[in-house]
DNA sequence: TAGATTGTTAATCGATTAACAATC
DNA sequence: TAGATTGTTAATCGATTAACAATC
């Protein structure tokens, strides 16, 4: 309440920088030198007031008339984001959603980098996208040898709790689980839940009781 | 402020019940008779009262000590989210992506069936888990042919609109969104996006900035 | 009955939106 | 300068949390 940037920020503001990025990399691209928030949200479809806020942020300065200095926002976000540094992941459950994943060329925009994978499956051994996948039994070896810190997990429900529970053990600290399984982890363990079932649930109600996008 | 059950209902909200809807069906098919929000609430480790709040909103009345009538809160909560009635949709963009999704077996539990696909490569074409791969300058006449109101998009971004447009050609009201494009359309269309790089920002940035989970 | 659980009203909290001064 | 855009403070809105009476 005194300090120089408090304001607690929630997931909402940091679920927009994503987009914020995107757009400002493709001005970038361009040759530009200066994005103003109003031509971001215009483009966004988002409020001119929220995109002002939300980059206030990263505590790079704009200024009037002219917006924001392209090179340093753009670096402010990423290391807002943490996508700066390059974070190392291993993905367990090399099906199709897996696979999936493992061959999605977008994650290299956001610093980051699927360095393993593993399948229970001996079929699915070998290398899939480039990136080998191991048998599951190796889970927590390869990761405390790899000192990886986030895993995927597109195993199924039932596989869940058990893998995450392998690549704790081999020192991973943060979790993107694709499965509906409800995990429980010690306090230190992040674990972002990644919920098909929901935006299916927003879409079809909407659809259902004729309300409009936001 | 005076109708039966006013009170808007939001996103957050309507993201939970398919969280209710699994646990409660799994607590059916063990035979029980009456599940308690408490219990709930336990289970996905959230506050009773929003799960409380949330089922009454079904209209559904709970007994005290005893709690809600599983059968009865199922279908409630199936009519709500427009699960009970097969929603039917296609799918352009047979990658890796949009094969993962084709192949998922878990939309037959939403009421949710993937009857024809597209993709602009002939190599895709065939079928892809038993569905049919058309090619893409089919999607309005297939779409009008089928009678179908939801569409997937899981085309590269710079396809996104010219596909949404022949979507919405055919008669598409909904349209699930995996892309990172912006589409533009008339109001009476509904739109959802569906985000991983948010979802990775959200991760990262816990990851990065120490917090913990909710 | 006693105790657990529901349903509902009120209080709190956080995010969005509005308003406006500062500034280039 | 005039007008657009930033930065910030205040007002509004919606969702979550707390409190508690009703009831089985």
């Amino acid at each position: 309440m005194s300090g120089a940037q408090k304001a607690e920020i929630g997931d909402r503001m940091v679920k927009r920088f994503p987009l914020y990025l995107r757009v400002l990399r493709e001005m970038a691209e361009r040759g530009e030198k200066f994005a103003s928030g109003a031509v971001v949200a215009k483009v966004l479809s988002l409020d001119p007031i929220v995109v002002r806020k939300d980059l206030s942020k990263t505590g790079v300065r704009g200024t009037p008339r002219v917006g924001f200095p392209l090179a340093e926002i753009v670096s402010a976000i990423e290391r807002f984001l943490g996508w700066n540094a390059r974070t190392e992941a291993v993905l367990a459950g090399a099906g199709r959603l897996g696979s999936a994943l493992l061959g999605y060329p977008g994650f290299q925009n956001q610093g980051f980098k699927i360095v393993a994978a593993f399948d229970a499956n001996p079929k699915r051994r070998g290398k899939i996208a480039g990136i080998p996948v191991y048998p599951a039994d190796q889970i927590a070896e390869t990761v405390r040898k790899l000192n990886v810190s986030l895993g995927i997990l597109t195993v199924p429900a039932g596989q869940a709790q058990p893998v995450a529970d392998a690549m704790m053990a081999g020192g991973i600290r943060g979790i993107w689980n694709f499965t509906p399984a409800q995990l429980s982890v010690p306090a230190d363990v992040i674990v972002k839940r990644e919920d098909l079932a929901a935006g299916l649930a927003v879409l079809s109600h909407r659809l259902k009781h004729g309300e409009k996008s936001p």
